[in-house]
DNA sequence: TCAAATGATTTATA
DNA sequence: TATAAATCATTTGA
């Protein structure tokens, strides 16, 4: 406890510059009687208590004079003893604050959106997850990348801007302070502990306006966010080759149109759907699930289709006989010329849609009679390849359409794979086995 | 401009 | 957890 009086004494270093007052320390001379000393100690006061509404070159005068004053290490004591008696005080308001949880959500994610810390290519990570985020399909977003990436870098910029001045305001401003701290410690008890509390005082306040910096740019680049993730949002269809390829899955597994995840994975390779693996095999999910359902809602409006792809599948599975076995072929060429379509031909749902063709159920239009010589070569093709008739009977048990009564599909979701490069025309791979 | 098409999301279900 | 079904929100084409 005692230390305090020693630390307000020992900071008297801030008189060594002054002579003429050590001097009065020193002579003794001061205050000889009771009465005297009173008068000077409140003259003194006095002079403290008008310093400020005088002008800065008579104040450094009088403060000159009052720190020459005789009785000025008397009022000093003065001033320790009633400070150490409020020192408790002091005290109280001292103990260490823990990090604010706020500050550091705002610095966590200033960081994590690339603003703060190192750049490292302007949040782009950022913007990919974004994208990523919202499964975008297809390339060209690089432009909007660049955008947000540019609008980012202008964000980062203008904070860091903003940090440097305020920081710089806050070290001017603590300079100052503790200039003035010290010049003030001439004249009144003032320990290194408190100019620190100052110090810190100023520097929470800073901190604080930090904060609101740090806030409104966290805020800008969650609005920056938004709209780029809106605009990401916007729906877009995928193109046409992707569509015929989701089809030609679609429809040649009808009586199971539920591809496995490396099924989904290969088709939206095949698609060209480039974002991560997740959300390509989410976009593919999608579509399956929407086509499933909107298939079964209206079999009568898709059966053309339906046809369509049958008929084009036939005729790959007719140039595939023709070229021999060739079913490791890199690419079959179907009508659409969409490289790198999937060699189905040979499935037992293309024959089921064949069926459906000249089925009594068929819903659709008239079959044209190039699509019905198709299918007489499909048969033939079938018919060459042997082993096939007892697959070919158990898919007729199928409904055409390959849904069953109760509007399900015939089979339990079973993974079935995109490619079926080995096998051969008489395979029952899949859903005939169904 | 509007209806249809379509990809995504949400909710319920097994 | 995958899927069905409903719904939303956007795109497309007449």
């Amino acid at each position: 406890m005692d230390e305090q009086p020693r630390l307000m004494h020992s900071h008297g270093v801030g008189m060594a510059g002054h002579p003429g007052l050590a001097q009065h320390m020193q002579d003794g001379t001061a205050g000889t009687d009771g009465d005297g000393r009173k008068q000077d100690i409140g003259d003194i006061l006095q002079q403290i208590m008008t310093i400020t509404d005088q002008s800065l070159d008579e104040a450094q005068a009088r403060k000159h004079a009052l720190n020459c004053h005789r009785m000025k290490p008397a009022l000093f004591n003065v001033l320790c003893e009633i400070k150490e008696k409020t020192v408790l005080s002091i005290r109280g308001a001292q103990e260490e604050e823990p990090p604010d949880p706020q500050l550091m959500r705002l610095d966590n994610m200033l960081l994590a959106e690339g603003v703060a810390g190192p750049e490292k290519g302007g949040g782009s990570a950022a913007a990919a997850a974004a994208a990523a985020a919202t499964g975008g399909v297809g390339a060209d977003n690089s432009a909007e990348h660049s955008d947000y990436r540019a609008k980012l870098s202008q964000i980062r910029q203008i904070y860091h801007t903003e940090l440097e001045k305020y920081e710089q305001a806050c070290n001017e401003f603590t300079t100052h302070v503790m200039n003035l701290l010290r010049e003030q410690s001439r004249t009144r008890p003032i320990s290194p502990k408190e100019i620190e509390r100052m110090v810190s005082i100023i520097h929470r306040k800073f901190s604080s306006i930090q904060m609101q910096l740090k806030q409104s740019t966290c805020e800008a680049v969650m609005i920056l966010r938004s709209r780029f993730l809106d605009a990401r949002r916007k729906r877009r269809n995928f193109n046409k080759q992707a569509t015929e390829i989701l089809n030609e899955y679609f429809y040649s597994h009808l009586s199971n149109p539920y591809p496995s995840e490396e099924a989904k994975e290969e088709l939206a390779k095949k698609c060209g759907i480039t974002v991560s693996q997740v959300t390509r095999i989410n976009a593919v999910s999608n579509w399956f699930g929407n086509k499933r359902i909107r298939y079964k809602k209206n079999i009568g409006k898709f059966q053309e289709e339906a046809n369509m792809y049958a008929a084009r599948t036939a005729v790959n599975a007719t140039n595939v006989s023709a070229h021999g076995s060739q079913a490791n072929s890199p690419s079959t060429p179907n009508s659409a010329g969409s490289a790198g379509s999937f060699n189905m031909s040979n499935s037992g749902d293309l024959f089921m849609s064949v069926q459906s063709l000249n089925g009594d159920s068929y819903q659709g239009g008239q079959v044209g009679a190039n699509i019905q010589s198709q299918v007489d070569t499909l048969r033939h093709v079938i018919s060459q390849t042997g082993g096939y008739s007892d697959s070919l009977a158990a898919s007729q048990m199928y409904s055409p359409q390959g849904i069953n009564t109760n509007g399900g599909w015939q089979d339990a979701p079973t993974p079935s794979s995109v490619t079926s490069p080995t096998e051969g025309p008489g395979s029952v791979h899949s859903d005939t086995s169904n």
